[in-house]
DNA sequence: ATCAAATTAAAACGTAAGTTTGAAACGCTT
DNA sequence: AAGCGTTTCAAACTTACGTTTTAATTTGAT
């Protein structure tokens, strides 16, 4: 009837990315952490050394994956269209993380979150560990972006999937960001059916919009 | 010939505006900020009550002035322009944060990093005391991007308000965010003028995009 | 059932954080 | 020069942090 207890870790790491999200690193203690998650204090250092490890097995956890699958959509896409289409490789981006955020069981919204917001806190762990370990991802996207959109200078085809990126990274993100500034409950709504319907659209506009001069 | 020593309170306010958007504001300590300052330790808690409320003068001092060119611009252009264009809105926000990127003395780029930093944080201090004041800012963007774009309905014009203001943000903030993504230097070498260049053109285009049935 | 390894538990350690205190130094008016 | 409010300073205080230690307990193979 009622679902097994995860184990220790399990619970360290489930607990950990919530508060990570909602805190921040340096705002998340581990009294916090294991607290909630009913563990004792030690069992953090015990399983995953320190903190700062912990937050890498937090991140890696879902990163992976999310990468994978996105990798594995690309090659899908690759042999479905001779012609790379634009929609098509923003699509291979944002299914995967949609298909997550729709996930409870892998963290649901939240690891999303938590990347979105590790990024523009520009942690050391994402500069050095991860960034490395992903630059197939990087090269992968660069490239099909290229072959896309093969009348961009290397300059503007940056600078547009950077744009691309970053809106839709704060889109999945869901951070109330911008309710500052949009005000209506609808964007707080976050249906993440409805954030795709909007957002590729949005992001495909300004991808293929007219070579600047 | 050496610019003379600003006062205290000054010297603080600069230091911090540096320290949080590098470090965020939880890794920023209190002797940090006054060592660099060459301030006394007890001076923060002195002139400014406590670190809650230095992050909040950081924050107003120069959100304040930046909201104040953007209603002014605003103002300009419906005054010139009869039915009010997309590119022509999103000008009278990015031109503001263009000037403020590129004056030293009013924190140059640092600002607009701490204030996209702290929209993703989503701190408290920005969801209780500065959100509120400045429901103005909020309300005369929205009524003026319902004017410049009356196909939209008031959903789908959200979400554009949400996108655009997330990727304006970001491009300005230059978190070197997507440099995972995009790896060249061309965008870490962050000219404001390019960005611009770029920004605005991706920006329209996502705005102007055909309404989604 | 036994024993070694893996895990949990309680407590303490050392450090660094934000804040407070009370005296010294300064700047200004008289 | 004296007096007074403002500002600076060194030092201490309290609290919370990440981590370590040591012992108790559980687990799993023999």
């Amino acid at each position: 009837m009622e679902a097994s207890r995860p184990d220790t870790a399990t619970r360290i790491l489930d607990v950990s990315e919530r508060l990570f999200v909602e805190h921040g690193f340096e705002a998340t203690s581990l009294r916090m952490i294991t607290q909630q998650a009913e563990v004792n204090l030690a069992a953090v250092n015990y399983h995953f050394g320190s903190k700062d490890a912990l937050f890498e097995s937090v991140f890696m956890r879902r990163l992976a994956p999310l990468i994978a699958s996105c990798l594995a959509e690309l090659d899908e896409l690759e042999t479905r269209e001779e012609k790379l289409s634009v929609e098509g490789l923003v699509t291979t981006f944002i299914r995967p993380c949609l298909a997550l955020s729709k996930d409870p069981a892998r963290g649901g919204a939240l690891f999303v979150r938590l990347l979105s917001r590790t990024l523009v806190e520009n942690h050391r762990l994402l500069r050095e560990t991860i960034s490395q370990q992903y630059s197939v991802f990087v090269q992968r996207y660069s490239r099909a972006f290229h072959l896309a959109l093969p009348e961009l200078g290397v300059e503007e085809l940056a600078w547009r999937m950077h744009f691309a990126f970053s809106v839709m990274f704060n889109a999945f993100a869901g951070n109330d960001v911008l309710k500052i500034f949009t005000r209506s409950q609808i964007v707080s709504a976050r249906d993440p059916d409805m954030i795709v319907k909007y957002l590729v659209p949005f992001v495909v506009a300004g991808l293929v919009s007219p070579v600047q001069r």
